[in-house]
DNA sequence: GCTACATCCTCTAGCGACTAGAGGAGCAAG
DNA sequence: CTTGCTCCTCTAGTCGCTAGAGGATGTAGC
């Protein structure tokens, strides 16, 4: 009458590798899982259902301590969701800023790359672009 | 007659930090600096050079062992810049996958916020799609 | 010369979010 | 009963810096 998955099983459900999942332990971010007699962790459902949480969180960039906060208002659902409103909102503008920037950069390698006459350092666009800022046709940095 | 400009000097140059100099230095990305009778390191035009080529090639996101490399191909301009041109276009690479990801979680994050009704956490979409992937619209990772 | 104060020096430790490896214990199958 | 897999804890490493302690040196004004 074992009940609950051993941490690997836990791990090949959620997505999130073993030994992350007892760095998670380590830092709070999970309650520290219950013990066999053989001093194995087990996880039951609502353990393994955080665990996706989080590994989906982590994937769409929150930090962990976002997380944190999300599963301390997920434990609480008769809470206002202004808070997780707030840092959903905060990520997203985040990630709209770094798109921006991975934009402007990408022109500037495709130049680069482009300008290169794949003939000698002496003469690569490549080298000369990066010693002379310059060259940059955009002023984003 | 002492020439080049103290380490200060260098970083408001370059615009690279002091200690961050001093780290390049420590891991062999720039040559150890010359130093005055007072133990300062002084630094030379070739020096200051380098420098903004470190710093311009980081904020296009090319790693230190990568800039290692172009470093050692601009210093022999007589080589074949192919190899600059392979670095350049593996950071093309990667910066196209990185927008790829972005602008496929912008849209999921969207998603949550916009759906978010500003009531109870009970029904949030922003935790609720979080704890449950099955809600993603974009089968993306 | 003397006193502030800025700048420099070295060294160690910390950040975030893991990842790798050592060294050992438990467990299930053949 | 042995093989081999999973599990345990613990420490240290990754990347690219950044922060801070504690002390030396250089410069400007009096």
């Amino acid at each position: 009458m074992m009940q609950g998955v051993p941490i690997g099983e836990a791990a090949k459900h959620s997505g999130v590798k073993v030994p992350t999942i007892r760095y998670y332990e380590q830092i709070g971010l999970l309650p520290a899982a219950l013990r066999s007699e053989g001093n194995r962790r087990h996880y039951e459902d609502a353990d393994l259902r955080r665990l996706v949480f989080i590994r989906h969180a982590r994937e769409l960039g929150f930090e962990i301590e976002a997380i944190r906060a999300l599963l301390t208002l997920q434990d609480d659902p008769s809470q206002p969701c202004a808070t997780a409103d707030v840092i959903a909102k905060a990520r997203l503008a985040e990630v709209e800023q770094r798109i921006r920037s991975l934009t402007a950069l990408k022109v500037e390698l495709e130049l680069m790359v482009d300008g290169c006459s794949h003939g000698h350092v002496a003469t690569c666009r490549v080298i000369e672009v990066l010693a002379d800022h310059g060259q940059c046709t955009h002023a984003h940095h």
